[in-house]
DNA sequence: TCAATATGTGAGCAATTCTCAGTTTCGCAA
DNA sequence: TTGCGAAACTGAGAATTGCTCACATATTGA
């Protein structure tokens, strides 16, 4: 019933060895996590794998669920900043081009590192709760969406409403996530992006 | 890296009591992890609820993660005759129709019972690699559309692609999810499945 | 050099999953 | 009704795992 704050770190590293513990444990987390699935992922092969003991976990990440969360927000800040990057590029010549061009972004995000971005998708959900970084980050991509829609009037003869951006950067995100999760393979495909733009304009068109 | 088989039952119930055991557990399991949340989803708690011996359980479920799959697959299976019952309950007019009426059962088949969806929602990512049933049902949802497409050529004026079939039900879909998982209460807003649905024909208009 | 502080260790405790040898209940033929 | 084999159920305890804490070691600054 009631939502929960955000899972902090116990303990803030203050010298180098530290940060770099703590990099090697949530480095570690992805690693076991990728080659021994969910039951492998114990606290002891954590440690093992990241080269120290189980005390230090605990000195930083205050149970084993927060290094999970730990490893989900580093991913999406890597993919956030793939997508910040690539759109700062962009130099647009229409709305539709925007769009074009964000979707491919937001494709292009998910194809590399694949079997670590799928574990992402798979987890993101159950930590909604506890982490609201994916809504921030889904938010921030519907913004950006009506931003370029009053600068760009071609992109959609109506106005956007909060609810029509929701709509639309969830279906977006969603067939590709759904992609990821259930079949990587057709990320691969134009036509996979090339419907997504379809969808999207689509859908702005009204 | 090797997609693991569908997690079967380890006995089959024969007696009529057996299958009562069986849904008191699932049922328990419902209702623990919907109060106690995920911590206290634990093999004794489920038990207890549910009026068995631990041992009962595992008579017929091969370890605890099984109880959540049995769950899972029960939730789907009543969205999936929702969904199932009002599409034939429908006099379609005209190919629009259907695409408005398939979306407002969709957002209807989400509306009840929200709590415990939300947790299917969020559970059912995580349980992609041992079962299909998710998978299945989406891909009967797109066969469903493509098949209407066919017979009401008004729908669209292309042919519908299994790409594209693909994307506009994990688009559709994939937006009902976020709003059952990150907030329940667009679910109830009209203007929500109004751009479902204008998503979808714009989508299908090509 | 030396103390104060930060970092790291791992045996062991508490909680949890799951097993299995034994008990109870059911279905049914005599 | 009775007796018996099969099915269902039980719960103590073995095995595993998350996490703590008393202690050891490394780093920093004066």
């Amino acid at each position: 019933m009631t939502p929960q704050p955000i899972v902090k770190m116990r303990k803030k590293p203050t010298q180098a060895r530290a940060g770099a513990t703590v990099d090697a444990i949530v480095e570690a987390a992805a690693q076991v996590l990728q080659k021994e699935g969910e039951e492998g992922f114990t606290t002891a092969r954590v440690a093992e794998r990241a080269g120290v003991s189980i005390g230090s976990i605990y000195q930083y990440f205050p149970n084993k669920d927060a290094i999970l969360l730990a490893l989900l927000r580093k991913e999406r800040e890597a993919i956030a900043a793939d997508i910040a990057r690539t759109i700062a590029e962009i130099e647009p010549q229409s709305g539709e081009a925007i769009v074009n061009a964000v979707i491919a972004t937001l494709v292009a995000a998910f194809r590399p590192r694949r079997k670590r971005r799928r574990l992402v998708a798979m987890m993101s959900a159950l930590s909604a709760d506890r982490d609201d970084s994916g809504v921030v980050l889904r938010d921030r991509i519907g913004d950006l969406i009506v931003a370029a829609s009053n600068r760009y009037p071609d992109m959609t003869p109506r106005p956007l409403t909060p609810t029509a951006a929701y709509v639309l950067t969830r279906a977006v995100l969603g067939a590709i996530r759904s992609a990821v999760v259930e079949n990587a393979k057709i990320l691969d495909d134009p036509e996979f992006e090339e419907e997504l733009c379809r969808l999207a304009r689509g859908h702005l068109r009204g």
